[in-house]
DNA sequence: CGATCAATTGACTTAGCTCAAAGCATGTGG
DNA sequence: CCACATGCTTTGAGCTAAGTCAATTGATCG
């Protein structure tokens, strides 16, 4: 069993065992992993550090993060990238790189799990349905990472920002009415920079949503989507819920 | 071992064989994995059909192919996108998709060897070994579809094709001299789509490409990249701004 | 209650898209 | 083997969506 390190440290731990296959949550093979994990907080904007020499694997317990890439050469100034947001009960793979380093910097205050990504499979080896349990988790990654990707392609910046919207509804759940109301851990930069829009254009796509009354925001972070249908509609006739309108 | 279906056959056999860990290439559970795989062969432009209704992992034996994803709704005009292209030695992930159907296409003929996901996933687990080394290649595939994917945020036109350039130049293994000479088994379309930009765009660059020296063309499909630093550079940096001081 | 930073709004510029026409390859039939 | 036909590619001329620059408004915190 893993060594009490903190009630909030085995609040951790017990939400990554209960993340896993029901019949694994108290296995040998999950004390392992426990035991070689390494429980960290971050601070709202801090980043996670570790040795950039080998790959890890985070588990988000709670919080949320944004992984973002920024070009190590030359210019400071803009060009961040976000790559992906993640959420409580994600498990991300942060590859090391030797141009563009990967980073995953706290939203809000975060929980996480760290794991050598080669000392959770050399653990995992023994247990073939905790490989399988990453592997499906990696594929599912890399599926929604493409589906974005075809986004990213040709859409327009309201395609973007409605599509941003609907996604960060299907992750806060309130996915039952036409409407949801949202809190938004990101500012409007990191929007931007996740969608490759500029803030000014995320700011004047937020205006034109709720200008056409399909929106309604309150400060910075709070969103309230008031008809979900035809802001799918408006990110380009994919995924909605349950009705899916033809055109 | 697996029965002789034809000369073919066995020749994608064995270089699906030859790409697993070394230590594995002959033993019981490749033989299994080689019983179970569908072997194919594509004509030119030629998709691969299969059960939609299962996951299905495909190797490529021999040949280039494209993976698109087109939205099922209505606007069959466009928005075709290309998600990846693929080489020979690659292991792709297929998921089964409910609104926007994803399909493997040969750019030229190609031998593939199709796996349900399923029922690899289930012999590989009686060898983690199998299970780890599909693992890794997705977590690589996840993390090319990210780099790629903060390409596609903010990048210019001529940046976005000078990338694609050197990538391209990266499978043909020609990477160790200033130049290199590609065939490109895809079309301007296909180039452009997996860019997100139009064929109009990808062809002026080329032409821009071609004026500055950095590459010379022949034909559809032959490209000779000539001073691939510089074409490096290109991919990189090369913010558009409002000052574009000129090469 | 200012100080400070994020977000919005406006005026202007531009990269890349659209529409349209002309050149080239590649394959086919005489 | 050559002429033709077809589809790919290149080039050209506007247009528009989104970026840039700049100034204002609004929120958050010591």
């Amino acid at each position: 069993m893993a060594k009490r390190l903190s009630p909030t440290a085995d609040n951790g731990i017990a939400k990554f065992r209960a993340s896993l296959p029901d019949d694994l949550a108290h296995s040998a093979i999950a004390d392992e992993l426990c035991a070689i994990s390494q429980h960290k907080r971050l601070m709202k904007s801090e980043a996670l550090v570790c040795d950039p020499q080998t790959d890890r694997l985070v588990y988000i317990a709670a919080g949320a993060a944004k992984l973002v890439a920024q070009p190590s050469a030359g210019s400071e100034s803009n060009a961040m990238q976000v790559l992906a947001f993640h959420f409580p009960g994600d498990m991300i793979s942060v590859l090391r790189e030797r141009d563009s380093d990967f980073r995953l910097i706290a939203l809000d205050p975060c929980e996480l799990l760290v794991f050598s990504t080669d000392r959770f499979l050399d653990i995992a080896q023994g247990e073939p349905a905790i490989l399988r349990w990453v592997l499906t988790r990696s594929l599912q990654a890399l599926h929604r990472s493409r589906t974005r990707m075809m986004q990213m392609g040709h859409k327009s910046a309201r395609q973007r920002v409605a599509d941003f919207l609907i996604s960060m509804a299907e992750h806060g759940g309130g996915l039952a009415g036409k409407s949801c109301r949202l809190i938004l851990p990101m500012s409007r930069r990191d929007i931007g920079d996740s969608l490759g829009l500029t803030i000014e254009t995320v700011s004047r796509q937020f205006t034109e949503l709720r200008e056409a009354g399909l929106i309604k925001t309150q400060g910075r972070s709070l969103v309230q989507l008031l008809d979900m249908p035809a802001l799918a509609q408006a990110a380009g006739q994919h995924r909605c819920a349950g009705t899916v309108q033809h055109i």
